[in-house]
RNA sequence: GGCUCGUUCGUCUAGUGGUUAGGACGCCAGGUUUUCAUCCUGGUAACAGGGGUUCGAUUCCCCUACGAGCUACCA
């Protein structure tokens, strides 16, 4: 077999509009932009949607939002315009199947002549019937070409007539043999294979013969999809031999599927499996996507964090592994932390903010706690604690509101008295009221009360933060008062000390 | 049932015809520490099973088991 290897990269992804974009859906989109960033190429989205019964309205675009989100950049087909709504783009259109049903009829019109396709007249009750027969005899269901042997005669008959019909291609004898880069040769007997629809009753095209007309002709070189195509890979090498179009087969590339913990394909049913639920719990674009391409392909070294351009330097196809990976959220929550840890604050607060927004909290909050200097002081502190953008503020609300309890049990550090208790507020008043704004910082603060502690650090230091706070779990003390500023911070002493 | 594909710690994985089978996540234990988190150190844990080939197989071949996908006028 002939493989094309200086052809010029071109590669698509071609969703469907039936639903949210699953995160394999967009870890599929990945790979393929990966490999035309990398070699130069072109990534290109073409919407698969002739099957109309299962069409959902706005489905295409809420998926083409999602890949923009996961900065999976298209390059051609379908294309945001400056009034933000997608349109088709580019040479080798219509970008979307439904638009290109003349070109489907003109190439099943080439198969119909050379014979490699035929009209087929059956009911779907006589096909049924036929199937559970072949069933129970324990054979593979398959057509039996009964209206392979039709004249053209009776065909131009029954079409004349009305008769509803569908067209099939006739699977020559023999065995189909094609390469794939992830999973090598692959080899079936035609005998196995059905003699598969082509075009369906209501004159769309079944995905079968539309994938392959519009590769053809989109001058795709590499066809990288789900490997649930691996099996039907055969008859689309068919149809590329039986249209004439053997030389400018596409390289096929099968990647392995994302499974649930019980080894399935990741379903809608148990939710959490759309790219826009996992952008609603706040996760980062960039640690999702360095997520999902780390299941079932890595560089071979130990590296685990990486950015898109990193990604897009060290992608190779052939690092891709064979089996499906099972979708582990702690491994996710660990990834997004890391990317949390690496953004700047600027960065944070940009993509955090809409999500402290929607807070409780944040909305009952004063406005000098809304402020962006104040959330970026916020974000500085919870930085290294945060996994999603959701959980900003949420386990320190204590910087959103006073309204906080505290009493002598909770001041209390291990079995002090209330007389240390009160002392240890007391001290921690006097230095600080006395500190200048100008070093109210987080250094500062650190430094000075760390000197006032002295030896016996929780002696002075618990009952500080939990006067700051009304919480047993919190940042510092010294981060906590350069949140929440000396004005707070000397009013919480005093509350404190208004407990004994 | 048939066809195709897959199988290294719980999970993601590296790896080689001869390795103490490496790393990461998780988990556990210690350390740092005012708490929590972070951070540091250490630990736990894997070549699905059986046959070959071979001086020697986790690595190559075959079989079995298990798993997945396909077997639609869905993609």
């Amino acid at each position: 077999m002939t493989q094309q290897m200086s052809r010029p990269v071109r590669v698509r992804f071609a969703p469907s509009p039936t639903g949210e974009l699953h995160i394999g859906g967009l870890r599929t989109a990945l790979i393929n932009y990966l490999l035309a960033a990398k070699e130069g190429g072109v990534f290109l989205v073409r919407i698969e949607d002739t099957d109309r019964t299962r069409f959902v309205e706005g489905a295409m675009e809420r998926q083409l939002y999602d890949l923009q989100w996961g900065g999976v950049a298209v390059a051609e087909g379908m294309l945001r315009n400056d009034s933000g709504a997608f349109v088709q783009t580019g040479d080798y259109g219509p970008y979307i199947q439904s638009k290109r049903l003349s070109i489907y009829q003109q190439h099943i019109q080439t198969l119909l002549d050379n014979g490699s396709a035929y009209h087929c007249f059956c009911t779907a009750d006589r096909l049924s019937a036929m199937r559970a027969a072949q069933i129970a005899r324990k054979e593979a269901p398959k057509y039996d070409r009964t209206c392979c042997a039709l004249s053209a005669q009776d065909v131009a008959q029954k079409i004349a007539a009305g008769d509803p019909y569908v067209i099939r291609l006739k699977v020559p004898d023999g065995t189909t043999t094609f390469h794939d880069i992830v999973f090598g040769s692959v080899r079936v007997d035609n005998a196995t294979i059905d003699d598969q629809i082509l075009i369906k009753s209501d004159g769309f095209p079944t995905y079968h013969f539309a994938v392959v007309v519009d590769d053809y002709l989109m001058k795709i070189s590499h066809v990288i999809r789900a490997t649930e195509w691996l099996a039907s890979t055969p008859k689309h090498v068919i149809l590329y031999h039986a249209l004439g179009w053997a030389d400018a087969m596409p390289q096929f590339c099968h990647v392995a599927p994302i499974l649930n913990k019980d080894k399935k394909k990741l379903s809608k049913r148990e939710g959490g499996v759309s790219v826009k639920d996992f952008r609603d719990q706040g996760y980062p674009a960039a640690a999702l996507v360095n997520f999902i391409i780390l299941l079932g392909w890595n560089p071979k070294t130990t590296q685990e964090i990486f950015t898109m351009e990193e990604l897009i330097t060290q992608f190779d196809l052939a690092k891709l592994n064979r089996a499906g990976g099972i979708f582990d959220m702690d491994r996710l929550n660990w990834i997004s932390r890391a990317h949390i840890k690496g953004m700047s604050i600027d960065t944070l607060y940009r993509e955090g903010l809409p999500f402290l927004k929607k807070q409780e909290f944040f909305a009952h909050a004063t406005a000098d706690r809304t402020t962006e200097d104040y959330v970026k002081r916020v974000l500085t502190v919870e930085q290294d604690r945060l996994e999603t953008y959701q959980q900003i503020g949420v386990y320190n609300q204590f910087f959103f509101t006073d309204d906080i309890t505290v009493d002598k049990e909770m001041l209390r550090w291990k079995t002090n008295t209330d007389a240390q208790t009160c002392e240890a507020l007391q001290r921690a008043y006097d230095v600080l009221s006395v500190l200048s704004e100008e070093n109210w910082t987080r250094d500062g603060l650190e430094q000075i009360l760390m000197e006032a502690a002295g030896e016996r650090r929780g002696d002075f230091l618990w009952p500080l933060r939990t006067a700051l706070t009304g919480e047993k779990k919190s940042p510092s003390p010294f981060d906590c008062a350069w949140v929440l500023g000396k004005d707070v911070t000397l009013q919480r002493l005093q509350r404190a000390q208004a407990c004994f």
